[in-house]
DNA sequence: TATGAATGAGGATTCATTCAT
DNA sequence: AATGAATGAATCCTCATTCAT
């Protein structure tokens, strides 16, 4: 049914009930969300949400948690494809590849990750989860940028260059209501190659 | 007080509100948000509000559409600066530049304008408004695209591009508390022209 | 302009505040009526009503009286013209052709009385008032029972009766959209004769 | 507990709340009402009140349906007591008989439905249930016409002052706080009756 | 004197949460 | 275990009243 469910298993409660929590708070934003609206979706009466679930903000930690796990499942999965000995280039397509496949999988998920203020309700372990998708990501850059493949400067900030811009693609597509064709994330992908990349034609200008 | 006022004239009403409100609206989101909430922001009773705004919505659509057109023109204002005869690499790096005019002259208007799901709320003037930034942006890209320095596309992506990475780099910043220096601001914006820029013939630099 | 001005005399405040009032809370119930709304309808400002009445609900009194004794003044005048020293069914007739005066004068007036509830916030002067009219229509039912004219029993009860067989024309009139006219005047005046007169003997004219 | 209500049957929710706002609105009028107070009387929270009604105007046309459909029930049933074939006095006065059962049996819907200014909330169904009331009664006047017993005119005016003269009379004694007794009724009933009866020619009794 | 902007208590309605079934 | 009726705090909004102009 969704990137979470296994075929030909019964839908445990807890999951059908984050899948209704990341549809409902992903349409509507997690303060304009509503408990019953959450239950209607997931076709249980409202009390059950609540022998899951302590209250509606440990339900959004839920299901900020679990999409956050598997965006960085996916980046990790697409970096363990390349290997670990491939040049920069190799692996920042990698991550492009593994947020597009998770895009692709879980638009819902995605896009519910990129709302902005999930401050208000997120908990310790939520902040965790993020932060450990950035580490990842930053040692990346910083393995590029000693090899010489990548531009210099602040690793954080090459990733928000790189994740924003993806970000920013997705939510292109979902403004115009389009997927993402393999192609369109090949040559996005390649742009973002050159955002992060060290400049050519450097030699004159950067070591005279 | 702030990008809107004008020092040693009494601040109206309706601009008080509409600062009130995008400090509540940008830190909890238009569902979390309440009015009154954004009537103690202002230092004014909740029903005064009222006297200005027929509802939380149209307040919201007040905010946005402030936002929006200040953001336009601080994007034309930085694009008339470098006249309209210059090469495609000056053209980006004046809207980078407008952009970040605009992030640091009201960082809250522009937080604000990159939540997502406006949509509840937002009125048809305010989506038109939203659509004529997008079209100036876009057009400004065939144009670099038709003097063959821009990379090929669809000039749409490559916005939601360059417009993403801008958008990352603040939420980065924003999540570390620290703000944009000019030169990060020029560092990035060089790595955002290699995002579109007419890729140099890989084959022979890259792979000599 | 209505029953209440005199014609060349420029409208004193009080009286065109009264005059929306009785309009407002005809139309929409005291506790339906806003003060506003009041205000509008007079094409005053809201302030100006609490230069003549401390709040809503002295505006009120001041309607309710005003009407009251408007009505009370028709019904003297109408029996002041028939002279003290006639029949039963004449003043009978005097008493109908009286409300139908006011009524015909005054018929947001006549209808604001009309309403249920006014004791939510009467006070003693316009109950007082009220009484006084009650006792008029009483005194004037016992003469006619004294003079055998009038049928017996509790004079307050015959009193209601008439009254409320007017008012129920009056309600039905103005469902319809129509008013009433001398003859509909006259035709139901006969008939609430019959209603507190003597009845003939009915044995021999109904079953000779 | 109520005319609505069966011994020994718990209250149905809707039932609890129709009775409560009844008594509040015959109170306080459907503007000078509010939703707690409602709650209040009920004896339950406000937030169960929109469980069964969607809003103060539904809830207010509930009530004015109940009370608007039992009043006609009452009207019916003593219309079938005495049969089809009686004459006019007889239904006449079971019409009256009806009026006051329903009076008795439930003061507060009486008294409710006298109120003025429904307009403002009653939705068509309301209105249509009103209209058959009318309906039934012009109907009965005119066959009482018809057959020479009933005085001529408009039925709808001869209909609106045996009701007003009801109305009327109910208004007194809720004035005074007591309630009709049997022979009250009865009297006034036949006052009632000399109201619409076809008057006896005037000639030979009233001057001989 | 007249005004109407400003106020905040109060009104209608929603919704997170509980608990008896 | 699952439910959904019931709740009342919290929300949006209105309106009687005040007061500086």
């Amino acid at each position: 049914m969704n990137i979470h469910s296994v075929p030909d298993v019964p839908v445990p409660m807890t999951s059908r009930v984050l899948d209704a929590a990341l549809a409902v708070f992903t349409e509507r934003t997690y303060g304009g969300a509503t408990v019953p609206q959450v239950a209607e979706r997931a076709g249980i009466g409202v009390g059950t949400i609540y022998r899951s679930f302590a209250g509606k903000e440990e339900l959004a930690n839920g299901v900020y948690r679990r999409a956050k796990q598997a965006m960085l499942d996916h980046l990790v999965a697409a970096l363990a494809a390349v290997g670990s000995d491939t040049g920069a280039r190799e692996r920042v397509r990698a991550v492009w590849s593994g947020l597009a496949a998770y895009a692709a999988a879980d638009p819902d998920g995605f896009a519910f990750l990129e709302h902005q203020q999930h401050a208000a309700y997120l908990d310790a372990d939520s902040l965790g989860l993020a932060r450990r998708i950035d580490v990842v990501a930053e040692e990346l850059v910083r393995d590029g940028q000693r090899s010489g493949d990548l531009r210099g400067g602040d690793p954080a900030m090459l990733v928000a260059l790189v994740f924003g811009a993806f970000v920013g693609l997705t939510k292109q597509r979902r403004s115009v209501g389009t997927t993402l064709s393999r192609s369109d994330v090949d040559a996005a992908g390649d742009a973002a190659w050159h955002l992060v990349a060290r400049p050519v034609t450097p030699t004159l200008e950067d070591h005279p």
